[in-house]
DNA sequence: TGTGAGTAGTCATTTTTATGACTATCATGG
DNA sequence: CCATGATAGTCATAAAAATGACTACTCACA
């Protein structure tokens, strides 16, 4: 039960619809989770039944009619437990990361492909993260707003997220760069 | 499919046994892969089916027998394969992100314990990785391993997973900050 | 003499996550 | 006028990952 958390924790920002939810999860949450559609609408339907978020329907004149549900305070005591229980740790589970453990044995080009794609979206999420962080914190500086604005929840997550992508990509870039000059080396002889 | 290359990557090292992996997989593998070992006997099972792996068993007088396991060149072709076809990109799925998230609803003081907590985990993982990355490349200078040692995929695995629990550990130490000075504040009024 | 820890595994089941295949309506561009 | 894409979902099923409950033997320690 993780989805579920990650859910009510996204709803914590206000009302959202399933839809608005999806669109947030397709982007990865700044990067803390990702989920399709289908999962979401069957979440949000199971933590509907057992009360923990609530929907109000929206009709809409022009567009299909809506759902927006909020967290109810059976929901907030939820996370709450949630955040006492310990967390296991995390780890990164990566197939690129499978496939450079293989690196000495599967073909350089298709490998470096791979990790120049990888770095090429990690590059495009850290401009995502960098104007949703903007966004965020309005005009204050990024001190005053996490010592005085009062949702600070997704900025942290979001400085996480930039992290971990800015890592990604020096990573990506540091090892094409060792398997290009292992070619050119081996290439001499 | 996923695990299933891990655990072929996993066994390019060499000859290993299920118990052996489940070691290895314990500790996550240098933070690429994770899995309980029943998990990997039930993969073991079933690559060795497919023929992916083959296994031998070696019989022991003071304890239980053993099978040891090596990847086939079936295994190895479909490793390329996997190289070859593109990736999702990866992203954290962190119980403790989630938390965070719901930072401004739910009790400091659990989500406090929570950060430290990891960023002790990730300490500890950072110099079980420095030991490891020291064992691989012997007594080569890094630059030297990674352009003319002949098993690097660990090392470049092990290097991210490093920069990984650094910036876990940082980024934990960073948002403890933020909460305690938070907290400081508000107790003020 | 039994208690706990390590080695080496198996079987069954549940939980979680992911995918495929659908239904509607409206707006926009060509 | 037709195709595409966005909005807003549902239902069923497959695949993957995780858990619980076991067996059996050995060794060291108290």
């Amino acid at each position: 039960m993780a989805l579920r958390h990650a859910v009510l924790a996204a709803l914590l920002d206000g009302e959202l619809s399933g839809y608005q939810l999806a669109k947030a999860f397709d982007v990865g949450v700044a990067n803390f989770w990702y989920a399709q559609p289908q999962q979401l609408y069957a979440e949000l339907t199971r933590l509907e039944k057992e009360g923990l978020v609530a929907g109000r329907e929206v009709v809409q004149e022009t567009r299909p009619n809506k759902r927006l549900f909020h967290v109810t305070d059976t929901g907030v005591a939820e996370l709450e437990a949630f955040t006492a229980a310990s967390a296991k740790p995390a780890f990164i589970r990566d197939d690129l990361l499978v496939k450079v453990q293989a690196a000495d044995r599967v073909d350089t080009d298709a490998l470096i492909a791979q990790l120049t794609d990888r770095a090429r979206i990690a590059q495009a999420k850290i401009d995502l993260f960098g104007t949703l962080l903007c966004r965020l914190r309005g005009d204050r500086t990024e001190e005053d707003f996490l010592r005085h604005g009062d949702r600070i929840g997704p900025y942290l997550t979001c400085l996480r997220g930039v992290a971990f992508e800015q890592e990604n990509r020096d990573w990506c870039v540091r090892t094409i760069d060792v398997l290009e000059e292992r070619r050119q080396l081996h290439a001499r002889h």
